[in-house]
RNA sequence: GCGGGCGUGAUGGAAUGGUAGACAUACGGGACUUAAAAUCCCGAGGGGGUAUCCCCGUGCGGGUUCGAGUCCCGCCGCCCGCACCA
C-alpha cells in the first residue's frame, strides 16, 4: 500500500511561459563583454527569415542551447546570440507575387519567427539581435568592403551569368529548370558581365594548409574543403599549331596533371569560351553555332559535367610534342572549363574517362601508356573504362619503364629544356580549383556595393563620410531587371573625385557576404565600427558552431576568408573564425499522398495497424492514403510538422527532448508521432519522480537501507553526472539522453522500494539523486527542470546553478566481469578483482565448463588477456 | 560527371579492434480498472532444442587479425554539395 499521494500532471502550457518570463526578467542570458569569467561562444547558424521556423531549426537550436546552458553551469561566460540572415531572393519573389515590399515582408517574417523562437525557451541573448538587412549592419559591411578594396582584396572581372532573355534578368542556378527560366520558360543563355570579386584565390594555399589545424571540425568537412580548394601539381604545356593559316596564334597552351600520358595523347580540346575558339568562330558559322549551343546551358558546373560530351573539330591540328611527324586534331569541347587551368586540355583517352567517352564518340585513337601491374604489354587494352590506377609507363619512348611519378618529373624536365618562341615548352605549375568569389548580384534586396562609376575615373569607392549607401525604399518590381537600375534618381550621383555626373553601382552583394562576418558582429552588435577588435578577439574564435552540412563548403570557406581579410584590414586578429564546428543531420518524415497523387500533411491523416498491415486514411474524408518514402521535411511534399503545433500540444521541452534523444546529432532524425509521445511521457515521469522523492522525504522513516544499496544509488547518480557531462561535451546528445533514462529508471525503482519501506538514509540519497537528475535534464528540458528545482525547495534557478560535482571514487568498481572467448566467440564470463594478474585470470577462465568443453581435453594453443576486459582462448 | 557521407532487431539507435543490440519507440503478456486511458511489472535479433545448450546474424563479396559493426579492397543502395537557394 503506497503512502504517496498522486499529483497533478506537469502542465507545460502553464510552466513554460512562466519560466521564459522569469529568465527574461532576470536577464539570465544577457552577457557582458566585461565579465571576468572565461568566455565561451556558442553559435547556431542564423536562419533566413522565411516566416515560420521548421523542425530543422528546432533541432539545431536545441543542440546549441544544450551546450550554452551546460557551459553556463560549468562557470563560463557564455555568448549565445541570434539574428537573421535577412537579405536574399525570396523577399523579391514575394514582392513580385504579392506586391509586398521586401522590407515589410522580411521584418514581418522576423517578428513572426522571433515569437515562435521565444516559445522554445532558448537561452539566447536577444539584446544582441540584428538582421543583416538592418541599415546598421550593412553600413558596417560597406566599410569592410571599402577597407578590403583598399587592401587589394577586391577585383573586377568578367564572369558568366544565367540570362533570361524574356524577363531580361539574371537568374540564380535554382531559377534555371531544365535549361529554362522558371518564370518565363525561356531558354536560358550564358552571358558575360563585368562583376566584383573578392580575391579569395590569393589565400588558396593558406586556406588549405590551415585546415590541418582545424581539429575541432568533422573530418568530412575538412576533406570537402580540401577537395574544394583542389590543389594540383601539373604542367603548363605548349602545343605548336600546324600552321594552316586559320589563325595567327602560334601555340595552344594546355594545363595537365597527367603529363606522363603525353605519348597517349590523341586530341587537344578548347573550352567554348577560349579566345582561340572565339577567333575561329568568327570565320566558321558552324563553330559559332556549336559554341552558341554550349552557351545555351546554364552556368551550373553539375549540369555542364553531366551533359553528353560534345565537340566540334576546328580543322586545326597541332604537332605532337613527342612523336615527330604526327599531329593531333584540335576540338572545341563542351566539357572543358575556361575557369580552370588554361581553358584547354590534351586528351589521353586511355587514362581519363571523359577523354575516353569523347574519343569513342569521335572515333579517336585510344593508346594505353600506363600498364597496370601484372598486365601483358602486348595485350593490354582499354575498352569502355579508362584506366586511372597505378602502373608503369609503356608505349612511350624515353619514358618507358618509369613509374607515373618519375615519368611526370622526366617529361617536365624534357619540356622545360625546349624553347618555343622565347618560352619553355613546359612549365611545372601548381593550380587550385578554387576560384575568386564573385559577389555582384543584379538584385535589389541586398547590401549595395559602395562604388560610383565615373566615365573619367572609372569605379571609385564611395568616400567614408558618405557611407552608408542606403537602399531606396521607393522601388517597384513590375518591370524585369534590377529595381535599383530603374530607380529615377538613386543611381545618379556625382563622382567623388571630379564631381562630374556619375552612376552608382547598382549591383548588390551576394548574401554569403552578410553571413561571412555576422559571428564577429555579435560580439559588439551596436558598435560604430564593424567590430571592436579587442572585444572580438576576446570572444572569437567561436568555440562551437552548429549548422547543416549544406554549408560545409561555401559558407565556412567564405567565413574563413573573411576572418583573414578582416585581420588584414585591422578589424580582427585571427585567421580561423570557428574553433569547433558541428554539422547536424536533417529532420525527415514519411510522405503521404492521396489517390489523385497530391501530397497530404501528416496532421490530415490517421495511421492504423502496424508492420505489413500498416495503412493510412484521411482524417476527415476517410479516403485511403498512400504511405510514401521518408524524406527531408519540405513544404513541397507537405511532410512537415509545425513546431508551433507541437509546442502547443506537447510543450517546448518535449519537442527539444525528442529532437535530441532519438538519433545521433550528425545523422538524420525521423519525426514520428510515437517518438514525440514517448518524450512527453518521460517529461511526466520525471515530474512524478520528483514528487515521489519529496513525499518520501516527508514520511516517517523506519530502519536503514542496506549500505550496498545506498552505495549503488550513489554510484548510479555520480556515474550519470559524469557520463552526461562527457556526452554533452562530445556533442553526443542522444547518449546523454540514454544515460539520463538509466538514472531515472534506477531512481524510480529505488523510490518504489522506499515508498513501501521508507528509510532515512534512503530518502536522503534519493533526494540527492533526483536533484542531480533535474540538473542533468536542465540543458535539454529547461522549463521542467526549473519547476522541479523549485518544487525540491532549491534556491535560485537551475539556470544559474553550477553543474553537480562528481566524486571520482564512485566511478570505479573493485570487481570486473571479464568475457571469456574461445576462438573469438563468447563462451562465458568470470568475475575477478580489478587488476587481477594474468595467470590467475587464465586459470579461472580455463576452469569454466564451457571452455573445457570447447578445448576437448587439449591444452590451449594460446591465451590472450586484455586486463580487466576480455580473455580469448585459442584452441 | 566530380566530391563527401551513411547502411546494425519491427523502428530510432548503443558499442577506445575485445561480451553486438545499451537506452528508447512500437509490439505481446500480466497487474490495476465496471471499462478505457494513464501507470507499473515481465518478454523479446532469427532458427533449433521443453531447463543448462547449439547454429546463424551489423547492406553484399573478399581480406588482415587470437578476435572485425569497427581496419583494408571491390560492389550495391540511399542521402548531401557542386561556386547566383540560403
Amino acid at each position: 500500500m503506497s503512502q504517496v499521494k498522486p499529483i497533478e500532471r506537469y502542465n507545460p502550457r502553464v510552466e513554460e511561459p512562466r519560466w521564459q518570463k522569469a529568465w527574461e526578467d532576470s536577464k539570465s542570458f544577457e552577457v557582458s563583454n566585461d565579465d571576468p569569467r572565461e568566455p565561451y561562444y556558442v553559435l547556431e547558424m542564423f536562419p533566413y527569415p522565411s516566416g515560420r521556423i521548421h523542425m530543422g531549426h528546432v533541432r539545431n537550436y536545441a543542440m546549441g542551447d544544450v551546450i550554452a546552458r551546460y557551459r553556463r553551469a560549468r562557470g563560463f561566460n557564455v555568448l549565445h546570440p541570434m539574428g537573421w540572415d535577412a537579405f536574399g531572393l525570396p523577399a523579391e519573389n514575394a514582392a513580385k507575387q504579392t506586391g509586398s515590399h521586401p522590407k515589410t515582408w522580411t521584418y514581418a517574417n522576423i517578428d513572426a519567427m522571433k515569437t515562435q523562437l521565444k516559445t522554445m525557451g532558448l537561452s539566447f541573448d536577444w539584446s544582441r539581435e540584428f538582421a543583416t538587412c538592418d541599415v546598421d549592419y550593412y553600413a558596417q559591411q560597406q566599410k569592410l568592403f571599402t577597407d578590403m578594396m583598399r587592401a587589394g582584396l577586391v577585383t573586377r572581372k568578367q564572369s558568366k551569368v544565367n540570362w533570361d532573355p524574356v524577363d531580361e534578368t539574371v537568374l540564380a542556378n535554382e531559377q534555371v529548370i531544365d535549361g529554362r527560366g522558371w518564370r518565363s520558360g525561356a531558354l536560358v543563355e550564358q552571358r558575360e558581365l563585368t562583376q566584383w570579386f573578392f580575391r579569395i584565390s590569393d589565400y588558396s594555399e593558406d586556406l588549405l594548409k590551415a585546415i590541418d589545424g582545424l581539429d575541432g571540425w568533422p573530418d568530412k568537412v575538412r576533406i570537402m574543403q580540401r577537395n574544394w580548394i583542389g590543389k594540383s601539381e601539373g604542367l603548363r604545356l605548349l602545343f605548336e599549331l600546324d600552321g594552316n593559316g586559320k589563325t595567327g596564334a602560334p601555340t595552344i597552351e594546355v594545363f595537365t596533371t597527367r603529363p606522363d600520358t603525353i605519348f597517349g595523347a590523341s586530341f587537344v580540346a578548347l573550352s567554348p569560351d577560349h579566345p582561340l575558339a572565339t577567333e575561329l568562330a568568327a570565320a566558321d558559322p558552324a563553330l559559332k553555332a556549336f559554341i552558341d549551343e554550349c552557351h545555351r546551358q546554364g552556368t551550373a558546373t553539375a549540369d555542364i559535367e553531366k551533359a553528353e560530351k560534345q565537340g566540334y573539330f576546328t580543322g586545326l591540328t597541332v604537332k605532337h610534342p613527342v612523336k615527330a611527324g604526327e599531329t593531333l586534331p584540335v576540338y572545341v569541347a563542351n566539357f572543358v572549363l575556361m575557369d580552370y587551368g588554361t581553358g584547354a586540355i590534351f586528351g589521353c583517352p586511355a587514362h581519363d574517362q571523359r577523354d575516353l567517352d569523347f574519343a569513342r564518340k569521335y572515333e579517336l585513337n585510344v593508346i594505353p601508356v600506363v600498364l597496370p601491374e601484372g598486365e601483358d604489354p602486348a595485350t593490354f587494352s582499354v575498352g569502355s573504362e579508362a584506366y586511372t590506377g597505378p602502373g608503369s609507363i609503356f608505349h612511350s619512348g624515353f619514358l618507358d619503364g618509369l613509374s607515373i611519378e618519375d615519368a611526370k618529373a622526366r617529361i617536365a624536365s624534357h619540356f622545360g629544356g625546349i624553347q618555343i618562341g622565347n618560352r619553355a615548352q613546359g612549365v611545372v605549375e601548381t593550380n587550385y580549383r578554387l576560384r575568386d568569389w564573385g559577389v555582384s548580384r543584379q538584385r535589389y534586396w541586398g547590401c549595395p556595393i559602395p562604388v560610383i562609376h565615373c566615365d573619367e575615373h572609372g569605379p571609385v569607392l564611395v568616400p567614408d563620410d558618405q557611407l552608408p549607401v542606403v537602399l531606396p525604399d521607393d522601388v517597384t518590381f513590375d518591370k524585369p531587371g534590377n529595381p535599383l537600375d530603374h530607380h529615377p534618381t538613386w543611381k545618379h550621383v556625382s563622382c567623388p573625385v571630379c564631381g562630374k555626373p556619375a552612376r552608382r553601382e547598382t549591383d548588390t552583394m551576394d548574401t554569403f557576404v552578410d553571413s561571412s562576418w555576422y559571428f564577429a558582429r555579435f560580439t559588439a552588435p551596436r558598435a560604430a565600427t564593424p567590430t571592436v577588435p579587442a572585444v572580438a578577439n576576446r570572444w572569437l574564435p567561436v568555440d562551437q558552431y552548429i549548422g547543416g552540412v549544406e554549408h560545409a563548403i561555401l559558407h565556412l570557406l567564405y567565413s574563413r576568408f573573411f576572418a583573414r581579410a578582416m585581420s588584414k584590414t585591422g578589424h580582427l586578429d585571427m585567421d580561423e573564425p570557428f574553433r569547433g564546428m558541428f554539422t547536424q543531420g536533417m529532420v525527415v518524415h514519411e510522405t503521404y499522398r492521396d489517390q489523385s497523387g497530391d501530397w497530404v500533411l501528416p496532421s490530415e491523416i490517421v495511421l492504423e495497424g502496424m508492420g505489413e498491415g500498416r495503412h493510412a486514411r484521411h482524417a476527415t474524408t476517410g479516403a485511403p492514403i498512400e504511405i510514401g518514402s521518408i524524406e527531408k521535411m519540405s513544404k513541397s511534399k507537405k511532410n512537415v510538422v509545425d513546431p508551433d503545433e507541437i509546442v502547443r500540444t506537447y510543450g517546448a521541452d518535449t519537442a527539444r527532448w525528442f529532437m535530441l534523444s532519438d538519433s545521433p546529432p550528425e545523422r538524420d532524425v525521423q519525426w514520428t508521432e510515437a517518438g514525440i509521445e514517448g518524450a512527453g511521457r518521460f517529461q511526466q515521469r520525471v515530474w512524478k519522480l520528483v514528487h515521489e522523492a519529496i513525499e518520501i522525504a516527508g514520511l516517517p522513516a523506519s530502519g536503514e537501507s542496506a549500505a550496498t544499496e545506498i552505495e549503488a544509488i550513489g554510484k548510479l547518480t555520480h556515474r550519470a553526472v559524469h557520463a552526461v557531462g562527457e556526452s554533452i561535451e562530445g556533442l553526443r546528445f542522444n547518449s546523454a539522453v540514454a544515460q539520463i533514462y538509466e538514472l531515472s529508471n534506477g531512481l524510480a525503482k529505488f523510490a518504489a522500494t522506499l515508498e513501501a519501506a521508507p528509510t532515512a538514509n534512503g530518502s536522503t540519497v534519493l533526494a540527492e539523486g533526483v536533484g542531480k537528475l533535474v540538473q542533468l535534464i536542465a540543458p535539454m528540458m529547461p522549463h521542467l527542470a526549473e519547476t522541479c528545482w523549485a518544487a525540491l525547495g532549491k534556491s535560485g534557478m537551475v539556470a544559474d546553478a553550477a553543474w553537480p560535482a562528481v566524486d571520482p571514487a564512485l566511478l570505479v568498481d573493485d570487481t570486473v566481469v571479464m568475457a571469456v572467448q574461445v576462438n573469438g566467440k563468447r563462451r562465458g564470463e568470470i568475475s575477478v578483482a580489478k587488476g587481477t594478474p594474468g595467470d590467475l585470470v587464465e586459470k579461472q577462465a580455463l576452469s569454466l565448463d564451457a571452455v573445457a568443453r570447447m578445448l576437448d581435453g587439449k591444452p590451449p594453443r594460446k591465451v590472450i588477456i586484455v586486463p580487466d576486459r576480455i580473455v580469448n582462448v585459442v584452441a
